[in-house]
This record gives structure tokens, sequence and C-alpha cells, in this order.
DNA sequence: TTTGTGTGTTAACAATTTGGTAATCATGAA
DNA sequence: TTCATGATTACCAAATTGTTAACACACAAA
């Protein structure tokens, strides 16, 4: 199976459907998230960050719609892949999906093969890369699934926010991120916190890294490079 | 983040609604200017070149319609994505505007998350090719997103104006920038600062690159050249 | 319960980089 | 030459980041 461990986030109203396509998705390997309405859905996905969001679009609470609007208003949902659950040839919700960002859509109803290969098929088209989403780079290994950073194999111990600083930077290498994208990643665009607040873990994951592999650009952001 | 980086230049006479929705665009990575009527509007996007312009309709001076009519009509806006912001359900604005070439429209009143969101959605549909913004000319690679300029593959490290100054004139090789358009663009339109600066500038990243890139034009400007 | 440990944040100050200016020099055109 | 324009240099103030220590808090062990 070629996207083995990727996560799935579904929701539905229906908790039968939630059951036999998570089933069937679970039996080919994914790993399934469900939410049974709009709001459900939101936190499962902030909680979970799956790689593949399937919103029916009726649903209680937020529709499915106004839910993809939300996620996709957020940096962090940029990347992730949102379809649609539709009834056949319903144009407007296909029109109003893709302004909101939509990926695709699955017309319902649709059997459980069928929801599998389509996935599957995202999943190629999407074309994430690499399986697991660790990150090795040079003598540096980021492994989000243990929340574990090696260098030259040897474990280095980050606490939480570090670690989600130094993978964030990581997830692209040379990339200059500005303090503004790094403060609504990482502490969200609710919370304010303060100017030093960045530099301080900074300074704790260089120290702890004992290399320099995070490079500031003044008056812009930082970088992580080797 | 999808966008980060990219221009936004908001036109309307309610201040609280510029103020509001400038901050939340702002802390989604995007760089924002504003205008509180139709000629500060004309006048700011020659100034800066957003790349997404958006308009009230109803403005003192010049309504948004006859913004969107000149700018359109000069050639340096062709790329420019303009969208109106209108009241509900106001049909005849819609036509009109479409007419004089808006890509798209946002009722009012209008919340800053779906405002943001929306943004983002404009920045998936009408940006072309997902591809990074890097400029490449000769044995000259300049790539925003790392705010870094290679000459021969060895990275060269400017700091924050100067890069921008660089990434500026290498925007249109070959064309001279008059230093009052390298003022308003790089400076933005409010500071004023001294002849000599631009000077120092160019004389700092001649300094840096080593190369003889950026000709000076007596009496007109510099231009980007290998 | 108390104690200890680790985390996240802030404040205060140090260090560094930067952007800008003034003064002076160089150059070409009239 | 003289004038206008830009080049160059050194210097300084402001902006920005680095560093350290202290604090509140959560959580676990004793």
């Amino acid at each position: 199976m070629v996207s083995a461990g990727k996560k799935i986030l579904i929701a539905d109203d229906e908790p039968d459907i939630l059951e036999i396509i998570s089933y069937n998705l679970q039996l080919h390997g994914y790993e399934v998230v469900t939410a049974k309405d709009g709001d459900q859905a939101m936190l499962k996905a902030k909680q979970n960050q799956p790689d593949l969001i399937i919103l029916d679009i009726m649903m209680p609470k937020k529709n499915g719609i106004e839910v993809c609007k939300i996620l996709r208003s957020q940096p962090e949902f940029n990347d992730t892949v949102i379809v649609f659950l539709t009834a056949l040839n319903d144009e407007l919700s296909h029109v109003k999906g893709l302004e909101y960002g939509a990926d695709d859509f699955i017309s319902k109803p649709i059997s459980p093969k069928i929801m599998v290969s389509k996935v599957n098929s995202f999943f190629r088209r999407f074309n994430k890369p690499e399986t697991n989403n660790s990150i090795e780079l040079g003598d540096i290994k980021i492994v989000p699934d243990e929340y574990m950073v090696y260098y030259k194999d040897q474990p280095i111990n980050l606490a939480k926010k570090e670690f989600e600083l130094l993978n964030y930077l990581a997830s692209k290498p040379g990339r200059v991120f500005l303090r503004n994208e790094i403060l609504n990643r990482i502490w969200g665009s609710e919370v304010i916190v303060g100017d030093r607040t960045i530099d301080v873990h900074i300074r704790k994951i260089r120290q702890k890294l004992g290399i320099d592999c995070i490079t500031t650009v003044k008056g812009v952001g930082y970088k992580f490079e080797i």
C-alpha cells in the first residue's frame, strides 16, 4: 500500500456511513478520525492534523463548506487535501466548494470500495511525499511521531513548543518563516505572546542541538538550514 | 503558508474596517497597504504594485469601479487580482464591476476571518504556478522565500533592505527604475529618506555581490542587468 | 501533603545589525 | 572650469535579536 499511515478525517452526520467507510479505510492501512458535525470536525482537524479531510456538506452545527472555509483560512491547513461529499449534481455546492478551497468532490451515494479507491487516488494525485512525516537532514533527524530529535543518532530531548517550532522550520529547509507565520502556526492566531518568546525558544533549540541549524534573518524571521 | 509575502491593497473609506481587516491579513503573513479613497487607491496601487487589490465600491474622490477601470487600462495591472467590496445583493455593481475587469466580489458586511479565507482562496485560484518566485539570471539566483541571493551557487547574505532592493530591480532586468519608483516601492510613500540613501544601499549590494550587475543611468535611476 | 522537576513566558539588559546621514571624493557634461 | 550627479566612506542612532534569570504553573514522586 502506497499511502499507509496517512491520517484521514471524515465528517458526516450519519453514523452508519462513518462506520462503514472508516472501517474500510482502516482495512487499507489508513488512520481514520471521525466527526459527526461541523464543530467536531473543526476540533478534530486541529487536534489530529490529518492529511485528508472528507466533509459532508450537510451537517449539523457547521456545514461542510463553512468548515472548509474556516480551515482554509488557517495556514496549517493550506496543504491539507479537503474534499466534499455532495449529492449528485449539486452544482451550487461544487461552485461554492471550489471557491472556498476544496480540492475535489465525491458524489453520494458511494460504495465503500469506490471510496477507498478514490482516497487512494487522492493521495496519488496530491502526492504527499514520504509515508511517515519524519524529516532527515544531514545529521539531524526529526521524528514527529516520537516528538524526538536525533543528532548523529543521539536522541535530544526538546520540550513540546521547542519541538513544534523546530519541526515547523524544518518542514521547508532554507525557507524563511516570518515571525507572524511562526506565531500563527505554533501559538495560534488567538494567543498573544511577548516579542522575546520566539527568540527564547530558538535559543533553547540551538543550545540543545549544539549546532547552528537555525539562521536568523533580521527583520524577517528564521529559517532552518544545515 | 502558501501565499506568504503577497502584497494587498485595501481601499475603503471606513477606517475601522481598514484597520481590522489589515490587521488580520498581516497576522497571516500578508503585506497590507491601505487607502481611504479612490485617488489614494490609485496612487498606492502604482507605488506598491500589490498582488491583490480590494476596492470598496462606494468611496470618496473616485468610486471603486472607476479605479478598477483606470487600473485595468494600464498594462502593469494586467496580472493584478482586483475584487470589489459590495453591499449584499447589489446586482448592478456586480454587472458593472465584471464589465470593467473585476475578478470577484466580496459582500459586506464580512468578518475578518472570512475575509482572510477569501483572500487565501483568491491566491489559490488566481495564482498561476504554485512555483516560488525565484529569479535566475546568469550566475545570479534570487530566492525571495529564503531571502537569499546566490552567485555561482555561493550564498550571499544581504540585509533586508538590500535584498528587497535587488529583488525589485531584478524583477524586470534591463528596465530602468526611477529613484522615485524605488523609494516608493522599497521605502513606501510615507517614509522620507535622504537622497544618498539609495546610493549607499546600491553600493552595499554591489560590494557584497562582487560583480557589476546594477547599472547607473545618470539622472534617471538604476537598472539590473548581467 | 510536600517536594522536586520541567515547561512556557516574561522582563531586563547586552550585543548585534541595520538603515540612514553627512562629509568628501570622483566623474562627466556643458 | 563649473556644475550636477553619483560613489564612497565612516559614523551613529534605532531597530532587532540574543542571553540570562526569574517566575508561575503543571505534574509526578516521595
